[in-house]
DNA sequence: ACAAAAAATCGAGATTTATCGATGTATTTA
DNA sequence: TAAATACATCGATAAATCTCGATTTTTTGT
């Protein structure tokens, strides 16, 4: 994944917000309800609520970071759960060092 | 200055190059006529050769990036010489540690 | 098989960014 | 002091991004 094209996507409050919340989500987001746990992340409607964004948005700012490896995204049944993609962050963190 | 400031600056391809660019000046410009070396950077002028596009909207590029700290900017005569602010940038990659 | 729920996609209007040419401002040189 | 040069700023248009509501798709319960 480009470099730029990352860049660009975080280039939007928002879209930071969402990757800093799924940080911790134990403390971001209401507890689960339909999984355990929040092994694989968090559903779209929480982060929806949690943006105050309408869903369509949410779930476009979502599909973008999902494309550009940002996240990592997991269906149950009617869910779908998003968190972090560590080690693409990190490779990004990393390329800045060459790339700035 | 803000992380978000700083991220929507980079966000631009042309922007990203001349910071890549001014890694090396000796390397990516042609020689210095009215100063003795790239001490101070390089002048707008041949940046904007490089880059194909406006004076202007060059010129716009380079205050911005100045107003966000990730250049330095210093005047000689009509000429005024952009280069790198390397402390803001490394800053900058270190505070994504923790923003993203 | 059908209705409901969650998410994704589509189409459109509003806002922001990119980019230009024209003009203004310093500075130098004739 | 006038003309020329380098750069900055202004105003305007084109392109991209943001954001929404409506529609479609996927999956689950009934």
């Amino acid at each position: 994944m480009s470099f730029l094209e990352i860049n660009k996507v975080l280039s939007n409050k928002v879209r930071i917000d969402i990757l800093h919340w799924l940080k911790k989500p134990e403390k971001n987001f209401p507890p689960q309800v339909n999984v355990p746990d929040f092994k694989d992340g968090v559903c779209v409607c929480h982060i929806q609520d949690k943006t105050g964004l309408s869903q369509s948005t949410i779930s476009h700012y979502l599909t973008m970071m999902h494309k550009v490896n940002l996240l990592i995204a997991t269906r149950h049944g009617k869910w779908t759960y998003y968190k972090r993609n560590e080690n693409e962050i990190l490779n990004y963190i990393n390329s800045l060092k060459n790339e700035l």
